[in-house]
DNA sequence: CCGATAATTAAACGATGTTCAATATATATT
DNA sequence: AATATATATTGAACATCGTTTAATTATCGG
């Protein structure tokens, strides 16, 4: 075959990304295969390597997106949210409801385990960072008398302690009890931690 | 071949784990395969199905000991430990330390997807049930009024959270701000927790 | 219209999980 | 002791995977 030029690499380089959100949508991680993305773009798999070094960097790309919908999706829960601690609990609330309704695409991100020591690009984590800072915002207005480097540890103990909960129920060992218990414990989790936190 | 019948049924089982168990501290649960497993042992990959049905089946038995031996370091932990705030700290603390030196093991519970709406045999649930359990026996004796649901909330909330710390930094999210701050946002989280789950 | 360029592919390689007919050995029977 | 039976174990086969690359073909500059 010869250069079709149907396409840029661009273009392919998003159809196959739309085609990978699609397939781990429906069939999770494990189910995202080369060929099947391929497929779905109406390409043979060897082009999928002129735009991706290889499928770590395909799934890398597809958690990208994830965590930007993430964020915007946090964003808007937490557009006009009053207090602080108001913010912190919607802001909670919305992990976890993004983490149960996006399930296959949330646990996508914390499935691909990068080679040993890699962290990933500093872009990468920079869409990590820019989460969190979501929770450090309202922290500080609470203005306790915490230091910075406070601020920081509390907004890392709620945002590791909330996405606990999503991880935890995503596996099932929150079933327990019965019922959709994830919101209750998040609820527990960030107001008790607050209280704590308040009276410095 | 014929029945050589050098090991039982029960030996090759347990001669397969051990082998499970030195890759996957090794090379984590992606370096583990059929193959290596069987040579390891000195069988033929097919033995491997005489006595797991499948890869599921013997990674889950891996995964048993993990938590078997998760549950023997955080008694350890626990012994002689003092006031119920304290144990909980004991207990958070050792948890983490349990994650990080067994690193690849640990990870490979959380890393292990069942299929789709299958949450394991009961034996297995149990094991992770025992766990909850460490945590709500101090809970019970803060004696807050709390009833018997509120303080299994609880034990879920500040286990989830605890297990949050573990996996984001795994996954090395929490490495901003340099250092090795698990166990110090561990302690915050804890103990702010407590402070609000004591003041009802 | 033709030759150079580059986009695209099909086929190949090694490795994976899993199955199963073939086989070799330990035990039972005569 | 010789033979027959049963079964533990295997090795090869299958489908699939990620990835590489030589071959091919469509396009563009001249």
């Amino acid at each position: 075959m010869g250069r079709r030029s149907d396409h840029s690499r661009e273009e392919i380089s998003r159809m196959a990304l739309d085609a990978a959100v699609e397939i781990v949508r429906q069939e999770g991680l494990s189910g995202l295969t080369a060929r099947k993305v391929a497929a779905k773009i109406g390409y043979a798999p060897g082009t999928l390597y002129v735009v991706f070094r290889n499928q770590d960097e395909l799934i890398l790309n597809l958690n990208a997106r994830t965590l930007d919908q993430l964020h915007l999706f946090l964003e808007e829960a937490v557009l006009h949210c009053g207090k602080p601690q108001d913010c912190i609990l919607k802001l909670a609330h919305a992990y976890v409801a993004f983490a149960a309704e996006q399930a296959n695409l949330w646990s996508a991100v914390f499935e691909h385990r990068l080679a040993e020591g890699e962290e990933g690009p500093l872009w990468y984590q920079e869409k990590i960072e820019r989460l969190f800072l979501l929770v450090e915002g309202p922290l500080r207005q609470l203005d306790n008398g915490s230091s910075d480097s406070e601020v920081r540890l509390a907004a890392n103990a709620l945002w590791s302690g909330i996405h606990g909960v999503c991880t935890l129920r995503q596996v099932g060992s929150l079933e327990r009890g019965g019922g959709r218990e994830a919101a209750a414990i998040v609820e527990s989790l960030v107001s008790h931690y607050l209280v704590g936190y308040a009276s410095v």
